[in-house]
DNA sequence: TAGATTGTTAATCGATTAACAATC
DNA sequence: TAGATTGTTAATCGATTAACAATC
């Protein structure tokens, strides 16, 4: 497949998320250009866009909003089942393994890694002690792992994650994670985004 | 000031990040060339970043850390104090009010919102009914509002935020929203980020 | 058929990179 | 002084926007 640019691919969730509100709400059409306003971009850009993917629409007619659900659900990978462990049982490990958004599109915390085990389980989540990582990825299929851990645990967690073999990283602590080719890393940094927030408040700039 | 580009502003913190972690290993002075290699961007890129706002360094010599972390310090707006409230005191609520790096960086939670009170305070942060918000809000000083409830009661949300006159907001819920002009909104979806993970790892697209 | 709207090609815009004179 | 490295100007690259033939 022709390679994506990052922008793109930034917009394909926030065009599932738009679609899918059109389809709750039973619309079954609609137009590059009524689906740029939802984005706040242009109907060029929307066509150009999943032009990437094939190009899904139809000439005098516009896109059929199922359809293009289906598209995206398959381009995005929520298709299929995916195993999520979470690496740190602090205040942000919990609130991901209780957070019910995911598991509609696929997505499955199995299990709760933490150095201090207080509890057996979390919002329906098995809890085990760090020792244990290793032993139960080798046992189960895990997809992605999710380093909830504070900065100072990250990098040694991020090493065992990939020596163990798991090829995708969710990371919430923040710092910067080396990893190799093959392996995927996306990131949610809480404090630059709030230091964003910060920089726009002082200067002005709400765009 | 002169308009400062989206793509500079969200690396304005990563600066931040690593300088500190820099000035915190004792290193008195950086080039762009070692600062480039870092953020994973060209030495080019760091000496135009800066000098949007002027340009803090010296030939032959390079960026003193220490002055350039106030500098960023200040340009983030992060050298005052902020209060955030937080509605929502779900599990997401509950790990923003509990996550201690902000109030290193002035940013301070004095209060929880919620239409379900369980507790009286969380992490040593008061929870009032969702009903006081206005009174809490009109009696102390607010800088942040930050929405941690579902998606559902987001919109709601938002219009009283905006009514009572706060005007910067922190969004955690995967929704879109439509701000006047003065009003500065950050958001964080982690689904989306959850599904850009995805697409990467479907598509074998690891950077 | 006439109107609407796509997918794609070309034009524009903005961000990144390269080059280099200035100077510490 | 010679070497290092900045800030800035110019060149390049890539993403967004505009235009339009194709066609439902």
């Amino acid at each position: 497949m022709k390679t994506v640019s990052e922008a793109v691919i930034k917009r394909l969730p926030r065009y599932y998320r738009h679609l899918k509100r059109l389809q709750l709400s039973g619309v079954e059409r609609v137009s590059s250009k009524r689906l740029a306003e939802f984005m706040d971009i242009t109907a060029s850009q929307v066509r150009q866009d999943f032009s990437n993917f094939g190009g899904f629409g139809q000439q005098g007619y516009g896109y059929d909003v199922s359809k293009l659900v289906d598209e995206l659900r398959e381009i995005l990978g929520l298709a299929e089942r995916h195993n999520i462990v979470i690496i740190g049982a602090g205040n942000i490990g919990r609130a991901l393994a209780g957070y019910v958004g995911f598991q509609k599109e696929g997505f499955y915390v199995t299990a709760l890694f933490d150095v201090d085990v207080k509890n057996t389980e979390i919002d329906g989540v098995p809890v085990y002690h760090i020792d244990e990582f290793e032993r139960f990825v080798n046992s189960e299929k895990v997809d992605v792992a999710v380093i909830a851990t504070k900065s100072d645990g990250a990098l040694e967690v991020k090493d065992r994650i990939i020596k163990v073999g798991i090829k995708s990283i969710w990371n919430f602590a923040p710092v910067s994670l080396d990893v190799p080719d093959d392996v995927t890393v996306e990131s949610i940094n809480m404090s630059e985004s709030l230091y964003v927030l910060s920089y726009k408040m002082k200067s002005g700039n709400t765009k």
